[in-house]
RNA sequence: GGGCAAUUAGCUCAGUUGGUUCAGAGCACUUGGUUUACACCCAAGGGGUCAGGGGUUCGAAUCCCUUAUUGCCCACCA
C-alpha cells in the first residue's frame, strides 16, 4: 500500500462521514445507557453558516462525540428556527424585487411565498454543518414550525393564557417602522449617536412671557399635550397652571409639574407627548393628559402633522426646525450625543409606540429560574455571566410576546365583538365558537362572525421550548423519549443570547417539566477579526466556512477555532491557527505511516523501548487525567493543547525517537503490538477534534467491523501512573538536551558518536540510560569518581557530565560559562540562606516549605563546589 | 448613570486554597540541520519589574486599597 506523506483531508472526509451515516452511529434511541443530550441552538432556516456557527457547533461535536466514546447514549438534535423577523424580512425584499408589495397580498398569499423561501433555502446550513463533521441525529431535525411543534406553541399559550399570565395591554411598545411590528425589549439595541437639541419657546397664552422647552425631537411638538416643570423649581413656580401655546398647531395645553423633570437639564421645562415617549406617558397617565399619536404605522405623520402630513419622521424633523425658525421661535440648536434604540434586525430607528399588544407576566415564571442558576443546579461557563443573569432576571419585565407579522405562529385569540374583552383563546375556531357563545351568551354566534388575531408570536416563544418540544415533551409529557433525554446535559451558545432564549427554556424547563433544561451552559465568545473587529457579512472580514474547510481540511479548521478559545472569551480568529491545524493533522498522518512501514520481526525487546513504552504509559494516563479535569471544567482549549502536546511531543519526539529501528532493521513484535495500542489510544483522545483524520487512520490500522469505527470505540482507561519513572524521564530528558546543546556548539554531527562520562554526585537512577545511550548517540557511557580532563561539561541538578574532545578546547570559553553559572549560583544560594536566616520565616513557615528550602541550600552549596573545582582544573 | 470582568513574553492565553513544581504553554522570532515518518519537519536559543502606586505578610502574579486603560451587560433623563 502506497500512503502518501502528505495527509488529504478532502479526500478522506466525506468518504467518513458516508460511512457514519450509513451504519447510523448518530441516531439515539432511549436504551439501558445513560443519555447524554445536546439540543442544538437552531439556526435561521434560511440562513447559511457563517463563523459563529463553525465555533458552537465544533464544542458541541467535541462534547457529543467524547460522550459517545466515554459510553453515554449520546443525542445531538438538529433543527432550525422560523426567525419570524428575519425570514420574513426577507420574503418581503425578494417580493418587492418581483414588483410585489407585502400590503397588496393576503395572508395566506404571503405564508405560501415564505413556505416556498424556506423550501427552497431551509436545511442549506444543517449541509453545512455535516461537512464540520458534526454528528447530530438527523433523523431528529426538527423545525420551529414542524406541526407538532406548532402545536405544542399553541398548547402552551392556551395554557399561560389560562393561569391568567398572558393578558392584552394597552401597553407603550418598542415599534419597528421598517419591519412594521413591535419588537421585546432585548430586540432593541441601544446605539449611541449625536444628534441635534433643539432650544424651542412656547408662549403662554393671555401674556407676553415665554417658556422654553429642549427637544431632540421637533416634530413630536405637534403631539404636545403639556408642558411640565418640576415643582420645586423656583424660577416657574409663578407659571404653573398657566397654558401655553403650542408653535405650529397652536394647540392650548396646560403647564403641569412633576418631580420627574430633572432641573439641571436643558431649561428645566419639559414638552409632555404621552404618544411618543415612555416617561411623557407616564407623566401624561398621573395627569390626565390626552394622548395625540401624529405617526402611522411607518413612521410617517399623520393628519395631525397638518402640512407635514405623509412626511417621514426625520424629514417632518429638519422641516418643523425650520419651520419653527422661521416662526422666530427656535432659540438655539446644540449638538447632543445620546442613545438611541434601533431595532436589532432593520437597524431602523425604534419609535416608541403606544399599541394593544399580548405580554406574559414574567415576575413568578422567573423566581426559580433565578434560584437554580444561582445555586449552581444549573452550571454558566464561565461562571461570570451569572451576574448579568441575575441583574436580568430580578428586573425581569413582562415580555411583549405579539408580532404584526405573518411568519409565525397566529395568536389562537379569537374575536367576536368590538369590545375589549370579546375574545376567546382556543385550539382550533371550533372550540372557539364554543366558547364564544357562551362567554357573549349568545348561542346564534357563527364561525364567521370570529375572526383570528392577525398577530403572531415572537420567534422566541416558540424557541424557548425548545429543549422540551423536540422531544414532543409539550403535548405529551409522560412519554418515553422526554423521559429520558430530558433534561439535557449541554447547552453551547452565545452570551448574546442569553436573555432572549436561555433565561426563558429555564423558565419554560421549571414551568413545563418542573426541572431544568439542561445542566451546564458553555457560553462561546463572539469570532472577531485579527483587528478585534466582530466578523460579520457588511464588513466582509469573514472568511467562508466551507472553503475554509477546503483549505485546511475540517479538522484542520475545528483544531484551528478551538485553539484560543476559552469559554466566554471571545474568539481572535486567524487563518494561522487553522494551519496550525492542519499540520498537526499531517504530524498525526505521518507518525502513522512510520509505524505502518516497520517491519515486524520475532526478537527480543530492546531494553530501551521497554523502559520507554513503560514510561510514555504513565505519562498518557498523567495526561489524560489532566484533560479529563479540563473537560470537566468546559476548558476544551485546554484540553485540546494537553492532547496536542502529549501527541506531538511525548509521542513523537519522545516515543517513537525511543523505539524506532534503526535503518532497515525490523521491530521486535512486542513493541510494535504495545505501540499499535498506544497509537489507538492517542486516537481516541483526539477523535473529538478531529473526527475524520482519527477515523481514517484508525480504519488504515486494521480491518474494522462497523462495531470497531473509532467513532463508537471505548475511551481509554485509566490506569496507575509511576510518578517516580517519569521523573526520572525528566532527568534523562534534560540529559539529552544537554548533549544536543553541546553537539550544536561544537558542530558534532548527530552519526559522531561521543562518549559520556557521568560524574553522579546526584545519585540518579540510571533507568534510562539506554535511551541518553540511543538519543545522544553515546559510544560509551560511564560512570567515574573523578573529573574528566579535556572535557566539555554540562549539569543536570548537581550530577556533572563530561564530553571528551579530540580536538582542543577552547579553556577562555569554558571559564566563562563556568564563572556566569558560578555567579548565578552563589546569587541564588544567597537568596535562600536569606530566606533560612529569618527567623520569622523558619518558625512561621510550613516545615514542607522550609525543607524544601533547605534543600536548595545543601543542592546549591554542592553545585558551587563543583563548579569551583571545574574552574580550578581549568587552571 | 448603575453593574460585571479583564490588564502576565511580539500575539493568544494558563497560572486552583499566598510558599517544592512560579514566572509557564502554543504560535511567532533567532540560530543550526538533505539523521532513511513528517521542512506542514527536527534540534538548540532569545524574550516578561506579572498595567502604575500603596498596603497586609516571614513571603504576593495570587489577598486588600487606589489610579489608569480596555471590554461587556443593564438603564426611560428630554
Amino acid at each position: 500500500m502506497n500512503i502518501p506523506s502528505q495527509y488529504d483531508a478532502n479526500k478522506v472526509e466525506d468518504k467518513w462521514y458516508d460511512y457514519w451515516m450509513t451504519h447510523n452511529y448518530f441516531h439515539s434511541i432511549p436504551d439501558q445507557r445513560e443519555p447524554y443530550t445536546i439540543v442544538i441552538p437552531p439556526p435561521n432556516v434560511t440562513g447559511v453558516l457563517h463563523m459563529g456557527h463553525m465555533l458552537n457547533n465544533t464544542i458541541q461535536d467535541v462534547l457529543i462525540r467524547r460522550a459517545r466514546l466515554k459510553g453515554y447514549n449520546a443525542c445531538w438534535v438538529p433543527g432550525t428556527d422560523h426567525a419570524s423577523i428575519a425570514t420574513e424580512a426577507r420574503v418581503v425584499a425578494k417580493l418587492k424585487d418581483e414588483g410585489i408589495e407585502k400590503s397588496d397580498i393576503s395572508r395566506e398569499e404571503f405564508l405560501k411565498h415564505a413556505w416556498d423561501w424556506t423550501h427552497k433555502h431551509g436545511g442549506i446550513i444543517l449541509e453545512q454543518l455535516k461537512k464540520l463533521g458534526c454528528s447530530c441525529d438527523w433523523e431528529r431535525t426538527k423545525f420551529t414550525m414542524d406541526d407538532d411543534l406548532s402545536e405544542s406553541v399553541i398548547n402552551v399559550f392556551i395554557d399561560l393564557y389560562s393561569k391568567g399570565l398572558i393578558y392584552r395591554g394597552y401597553r407603550m411598545v418598542n415599534w419597528d417602522p421598517v419591519a412594521k411590528t413591535t419588537l421585546s425589549d432585548e430586540e432593541v439595541i441601544h446605539i449611541e449617536r449625536t444628534d441635534k437639541l433643539y432650544y424651542v419657546k412656547y408662549k403662554i397664552e393671555g401674556e407676553d412671557g415665554f417658556v422654553t422647552i429642549a427637544t431632540t425631537r421637533p416634530e413630536t411638538i405637534l403631539g404636545d399635550t403639556a408642558v411640565c416643570v418640576n415643582p420645586k423649581d423656583d424660577r416657574f413656580s409663578n407659571i404653573i397652571g398657566k397654558k401655553v401655546i403650542v408653535p405650529i398647531c397652536n394647540r392650548v395645553v396646560p403647564i403641569i409639574s412633576d418631580d420627574y423633570v430633572d432641573m439641571e437639564f436643558g431649561t428645566g421645562c419639559l414638552k409632555i407627548t404621552p404618544a411618543h415617549d415612555i416617561n411623557d406617558k407616564e407623566i401624561g397617565e398621573r395627569h390626565n393628559l390626552e394622548v395625540i399619536d401624529i405617526l402611522n404605522d411607518d413612521a410617517t405623520l399623520n393628519h395631525y402633522g397638518l402640512h407635514h402630513e405623509g412626511k417621514d419622521r426625520e424629514l417632518a424633523r429638519e422641516d418643523t426646525a425650520k419651520e419653527l425658525e422661521a416662526l422666530g421661535v427656535l432659540i438655539k440648536t446644540e449638538d447632543y450625543t445620546h442613545k438611541v434604540g434601533t431595532s436589532e434586525r432593520t437597524k431602523a430607528v425604534i419609535e416608541p409606540k403606544i399599541s394593544k399588544q399580548w405580554f406574559l407576566k414574567m415576575a413568578d415564571l422567573a423566581k426559580p429560574a433565578l434560584d437554580n442558576v444561582m445555586n449552581d443546579n444549573i452550571q454558566f461557563h464561565p461562571a461570570k455571566f451569572k451576574n448579568s443573569y441575575r441583574n436580568w432576571m430580578e428586573n425581569v419585565r413582562d415580555w411583549n410576546i405579539s408580532r404584526q407579522l405573518f411568519w409565525g405562529h397566529q395568536i389562537p385569540a379569537f374575536f367576536y365583538g368590538e369590545g375589549v374583552n370579546d375574545f376567546v383563546v382556543a385550539k382550533t375556531k371550533e372550540n372557539a365558537l364554543i366558547l364564544a357563545q357562551e362567554k357573549a351568551d349568545n348561542p346564534n354566534l357563527t364561525l364567521n362572525d370570529l375572526k383570528q388575531d392577525s398577530d403572531v408570536l415572537d420567534t422566541w416563544f416558540s424557541s424557548w421550548l425548545w429543549p422540551i418540544s423536540v422531544f414532543d415533551g409539550i403535548r405529551y409529557p409522560d412519554n418515553e423519549e422526554i423521559n429520558y433525554y430530558y433534561p439535557t446535559n449541554d447547552l453551547v451558545t452565545a452570551p448574546e443570547i442569553m436573555f432572549f432564549w436561555v433565561a426563558r427554556m429555564i423558565i419554560s424547563g421549571y414551568e413545563y417539566r418542573g426541572q431544568l433544561p439542561f445542566k451546564n451552559v458553555y457560553y462561546t465568545g463572539i469570532v472577531r477579526d485579527k483587528q478585534g473587529r466582530k466578523m460579520s457579512k457588511s464588513l466582509g472580514n469573514s472568511p467562508e466556512p466551507i472553503e475554509l474547510m477546503k483549505k485546511y481540511g475540517a479538522d484542520g479548521v475545528r483544531v484551528g477555532m478551538l485553539m484560543c478559545s476559552p469559554a466566554g472569551n471571545d474568539l481572535p480568529f486567524d487563518e494561522a491557527l487553522c494551519q496550525q491545524g492542519k499540520a498537526f493533522a499531517n504530524k498525526v498522518w505521518n507518525a502513522f505511516r512510520l509505524i505502518n512501514g516497520w517491519e515486524i520481526a520475532d526478537i527480543e525487546q530492546p531494553k530501551s523501548s521497554k523502559i520507554a513504552i513503560d514510561w510514555f504509559e504513565s505519562k498518557f494516563q498523567q495526561t489524560l487525567i489532566e484533560i479529563e479535569d479540563h473537560y470537566s471544567k468546559y476548558r476544551l482549549s485546554d484540553a485540546l493543547m494537553a492532547t496536542y502536546r502529549l501527541i506531538w511531543d511525548d509521542f513523537c519526539s519522545w516515543l517513537l525517537e525511543m523505539v524506532k529501528p534503526a535503518y532497515q532493521q525490523p521491530i521486535d513484535s512486542m513493541t510494535h503490538k504495545t505501540i499499535i495500542a498506544i497509537l489507538e489510544n492517542n486516537l481516541k483522545i483526539l477523535h473529538p477534534f478531529m473526527p475524520f483524520l482519527t477515523e481514517e487512520i484508525w480504519q488504515h490500522i486494521a480491518v474494522r467491523t462497523p462495531e470497531e469505527a473509532l467513532i463508537v470505540a471505548k475511551w481509554p482507561e485509566t490506569k496507575p501512573i509511576n510518578k517516580n519513572l517519569i521523573a526520572e524521564f525528566d532527568f534523562a530528558a534534560e540529559v539529552i538536551s544537554g548533549i544536543r546543546k553541546i553537539r550544536k556548539q561544537k558542530n558534532i554531527a548527530f552519526k559522531d558518536a561521543i562518549e559520556l562520562y557521568i560524574l553522579n554526585n546526584e545519585n540518579a537512577a540510571k533507568t534510562f540510560d539506554v535511551v541518553i545511550d540511543r538519543l545522544g548517540n553515546i559510544s560509551k557511557l560511564a560512570y567515574t569518581d573523578a573529573k574528566v580532563e579535556g572535557a566539555l561539561t554540562f549539569r543536570v541538578k548537581s550530577n556533572e557530565y563530561f564530553v571528551p574532545m579530540k580536538g582542543t578546547i577552547d579553556v577562555e570559553e569554558e571559564i566563562k560559562k563556568l564563572t556566569e553559572e558560578l555567579n548565578y549560583t552563589e546569587g541564588f544560594l544567597k537568596s535562600v540562606q536569606k530566606k533560612l536566616s529569618n527567623e520569622r520565616f523558619v518558625n512561621n513557615a510550613p516545615g514542607q516549605v522550609v525543607a524544601s528550602e533547605k534543600k536548595k541550600e545543601a543542592d546549591a552549596l554542592a553545585k558551587i563546589e563543583t563548579l569551583k573545582a571545574s574552574l580550578a582544573s581549568l587552571g
